[in-house]
RNA sequence: GGUCCGUUCGUCUAGGGGUUAGGACGCCAGGUUUUCAUCCUGGUAACAGGGGUUCGAUUCCCCUACGGACUACCA
């Protein structure tokens, strides 16, 4: 029988998600719906001193934006809970001890400060100190001290940490979804602490004993863990449980410069790493976030797809449903990827054109409200005229403003281009052509207008020009007599006497 | 330094022993819009280098270079 696939993004709450956890988080739940699958999330917080507050309830805000829940983690426990390692701890030492008894780990007397010396001296000697084969005889552990010797010392209360032996003279297989299998030597790996002195369990063993506890199937995360794999599949035979698939997404990488994306980035750059905007608990300081930039989240998760994956067609237009078909593990490419925030941006316009009018009416009402602006305008007629032109909500006031605040200057270099001497007499002119007009209506307007120009015969932008420069104030905006009959005769009349006296 | 992973247009990428090496973003040009933006059309631009294997290599193998991750009682 095959068994559910279950999956699991298990974030460390040490401070604001950062776009390529998104990413991560958003693979598993790929994997996980494409294949009738669970997605748990799990709070990795075995480091009480990295512990950030806020930080946790920013994770799971982060995925219920993007659209991503969660079907078990902390609030939605399920049969495998709980889901926050701090609330997991009295399940981890038995399998330290387990590993003890059985001669594949040890306790270790050794002390920080002892071991950072040793460092610091191998250091200086251009070389490298690892706790293993090497050096582990020579140190202050169960290896070497008598058994007496041993208990005396936790007995006496004295702080000890458990390490891993790693075996000699091994060549591990490894395998990986993306990349195939590598070959590692154990001899030249170390001997990782499993549980440290202050009674918690390391990542690796925590991890290891949650994700089988956890009943997880397919591991899927960055590739900054690729190193460690070989442990962890050791500690999975250790402990005589099968160990699950692994995957190891490639990094997001800085788009300018090398190396890789890093919370600094998105301030010096001038673009959001974090899905949410995040205010530093101890500094205050603010890292911008995609959704109070306007960003959509359904943008925002089309583009991340795409960092390191690809359907293999030209389609790039992908809604969230479309992604967990299109989804599969073997099309994630191996080397990492510069984010590229330009392609954000035409992530978010594409799906800004997709949004209904009625809603981008009732956002712009409210971003009208907030600055105050009380208008009996239709904006239901300005959204659909301006919409095609926006990236962002808040690009509709940029493009809309002349329709509330008339212009209070004009444009230096379109002035120069559009206003000419004969120009007042023609604005006079046109000014009573309008007010001649009984039926203000985009129709008639543009009509009567045009014949006006017409019989005249002179050339539309002598009049085109200074009228859409006294309404907008710039050479910019939708069509000048839908502006103006949106306006309304009076309000048009105005801005042209308004132009005529000012220029 | 050591270990591991990687390398196709500026960027994201498709492809894969014989292709005019395809698409998208950006950029440039033209068209539409009597403005601007949108939109449409076109253009620019890539197989890191060197050795093999092969009739033939960008594709397979090796080396080099470059990039990255890891190298904590952090995750």
């Amino acid at each position: 029988m095959s068994k559910n696939v279950r999956v699991r993004f298990a974030p460390s709450p040490t401070g604001p998600l950062h776009i390529g956890g998104v990413r991560t988080a958003l693979f598993n739940y790929l994997y996980a719906k494409k294949n009738n699958g669970t997605f748990v999330l799990r709070i990795e917080d075995t480091d009480q001193n990295r512990y950030v507050p806020g930080a946790e309830t920013y994770i799971k805000e982060s995925l219920e934006w993007c659209k991503i829940p969660f079907d078990e983690g902390p609030g939605k426990e399920g049969k495998f809970g709980p889901y926050k390692q701090s609330e997991r701890k009295h399940l981890y030492r038995e399998y330290a001890d387990q590993l003890i008894l059985s001669g594949d780990a040890y306790y270790a007397f050794d002390s920080s400060e002892k071991l950072s010396q040793l460092r610091t001296e191998a250091e200086s000697r251009k070389e490298t100190f690892i706790y293993n084969h090497t050096t582990r005889m020579n140190l202050e552990n169960s290896l070497t001290l008598s058994k007496d010797e041993v208990q005396k010392r936790i007995d006496n209360g004295d702080a000890y940490s458990i390490r891993y032996k790693m075996p000699l003279n091994e060549t591990l297989a490894l395998q990986d979804e993306i990349r195939g299998s590598m070959k590692i030597d154990t001899n030249l790996l170390d001997d990782k602490v499993l549980f440290k002195s202050d009674g918690m369990p390391t990542y690796h063993l925590a991890n290891i004993v949650d994700d089988h506890l956890m009943e997880i199937t397919h591991v899927i995360r960055g590739e900054e863990w690729l190193p460690s794999l070989a442990l962890h599949v050791l500690l999975y035979r250790s402990l005589g449980w099968e160990s699950p698939s692994f995957s190891h997404l490639p990094l997001i990488l800085k788009p300018v410069g090398k190396g890789k994306l890093s919370k600094r980035d998105g301030d010096k750059l001038g673009f959001p790493v974090f899905p949410l905007e995040w205010t530093d608990p101890k500094s205050n300081d603010i890292s911008s976030g995609y959704r109070e930039d306007g960003y959509l989240p359904e943008a925002v998760i089309n583009m991340l797809a795409f960092l390191g994956w690809n359907p293999g067609t030209d389609q790039e237009i992908f809604s969230l449903e479309e992604l967990i078909q299109a989804f599969d593990l073997s099309r994630v490419n191996k080397a990492g990827a510069k984010f590229d925030p330009e392609k954000t941006k035409w992530f978010q316009q594409n799906y800004l054109q997709k949004e209904d009018t009625e809603k981008l009416t009732s956002q712009f009402r409210s971003l009208l409200t907030n600055k105050n602006i009380e208008s009996s305008l239709n904006l239901d007629t300005i959204v659909s005229m301006i919409k095609e032109r926006a990236t962002f909500v808040n690009d509709l006031w940029d493009l809309s403003s002349f329709f509330f605040i008339a212009p209070a200057t004009y444009d230096a270099k379109a002035s120069k281009k559009a206003w000419k001497e004969d120009t007042p007499t023609l604005m006079k002119e046109l000014i009573s052509v309008i007010d001649g007009i009984e039926d203000f209506s985009p129709e008639v307007t543009t009509n009567t207008i045009k014949s006006w120009i017409t019989s005249k015969e002179i050339g539309f932008g002598k009049i085109m020009m200074p009228l859409r420069l006294a309404l907008v104030g710039s050479l910019q905006g939708p069509d000048v007599y839908i502006i103006a009959a949106t306006l309304g005769k009076k309000e048009t009349i105005n801005r042209i006497e308004k132009i005529i006296e000012t220029l």
